[in-house]
DNA sequence: GCAGGATGATACCGGTCGGTATCATCAGCG
DNA sequence: CGCTGATGATACCGACCGGTATCATCCTGC
């Protein structure tokens, strides 16, 4: 095994994977070397290869790492109103809201490395796919039980939102995201009132 | 003078202009080096070098003609409906369904760029936020004309969902942006309705 | 204490990056 | 004609890219 505590604390491997999500996040997939990554980890070339596969790979484990952490974090605020879809929509669009607010966020990182990576043979583009489809189908349901007129429809107008709301900090434009939530409230609404009229 | 109209057609500067625009525009920024711009415009290294400074110029530079086709397009589509803010907001919705079913597409240059360059003293990083700064103003600038009960609010909101319509195209979810438009119906008619409540 | 596996350090590989210098060519114009 | 300026071609620069081989070290379990 590994040693415990010496004074690099965790190992090798957490070392670079954070520190690559960290250096990934806030500068840039194709910005970032991994010489670099493994300096900032006090680690060596060598020691990130002996961990992970290729720059490549170390890229697609980062963003299924996200993708794990996201829905760990959705599921345990939509078990917090169960039976209560509306609530469980306004709490996730809370957590967007907030991460926004953060002067340190740079949008969504799997959006960010989907702008990035153009290749189609890249690992890391079905972890992307994957995700945000999953997204939109987590909406779709939410929006079936909140008893939306349309609800694939709203939940494509909340995808929307969700994803400008997070773009929009990369573009240095800090305000509207502050709106996310409230937008998301009217096209909910309007989407009850004319429940009847299907 | 330049010559006229030789085997090559039009000017290397232009020829590397436009093959520059199509290469960062699909591939992205940092994946195209000026070596491959300049052989896919069938000229060289030293030929583009004549004509621009240094890539970072040449990438700041598209980016600038993009800015000023899209407001030529803007204008042009607005003097179509004068005094009349709903349609022009309609119409510019209309603009980005329509650009956003196109196959080829691949997002806004501007946000793309914005993910990729991270350096705030790129040069490119301040078109970006001026273009993106009068965007969400000319927007405000229809929500009041249309009377809105919160025009900032509405614009904050229609600009979430034309930002989240181009990168969703970039996630390879191309479902929501379909939905553009009546989203942004839905969001103008919301904010008319509650006109006599402020 | 000793063996062995995990780690760090260093040097190296071929390739590509952005950018430059030099020289040949070719068009248009006096 | 010959001159000039724009262009193309080639070689080159230092730096960095992702990835590998090799060797020294050091902790740990036996």
């Amino acid at each position: 095994m590994a040693r415990k505590a010496a004074k690099a604390g965790p190992s090798p491997r957490k070392r670079i994977f954070s520190t690559a999500a960290e250096l990934f996040y806030r500068r840039g997939i194709r910005a970032v070397g991994v010489e670099t990554i493994a300096a900032e980890a006090s680690t060596t070339k060598m020691g990130l290869y002996r961990s992970f596969p290729s720059k490549d790979e170390l890229v697609a484990e980062w963003l299924r790492d996200h993708d794990a952490r996201f829905w760990q974090t959705w599921d345990a605020m939509s078990q917090k109103h169960p039976g209560d879809p509306r609530r469980q929509l306004q709490t996730a669009f809370a957590l967007i809201a907030k991460h926004v607010s953060d002067p340190a966020a740079r949008g969504c990182p799997m959006a960010n490395a989907a702008v990035e990576i153009t290749d189609n043979r890249h690992p890391a583009r079905k972890v992307i796919e994957t995700h945000k489809g999953k997204l939109r189908a987590r909406l779709a349901q939410l929006c079936r039980e909140v008893g939306a007129a349309e609800p694939s429809l709203l939940a494509d107008e909340l995808f929307l939102l969700m994803e400008g709301a997070q773009i929009s900090i990369v573009l240095g434009v800090r305000g509207p995201a502050r709106n996310v939530s409230r937008a998301a409230d009217t096209l909910i609404d309007s989407h009850l009132q004319q429940k009847r009229s299907g």
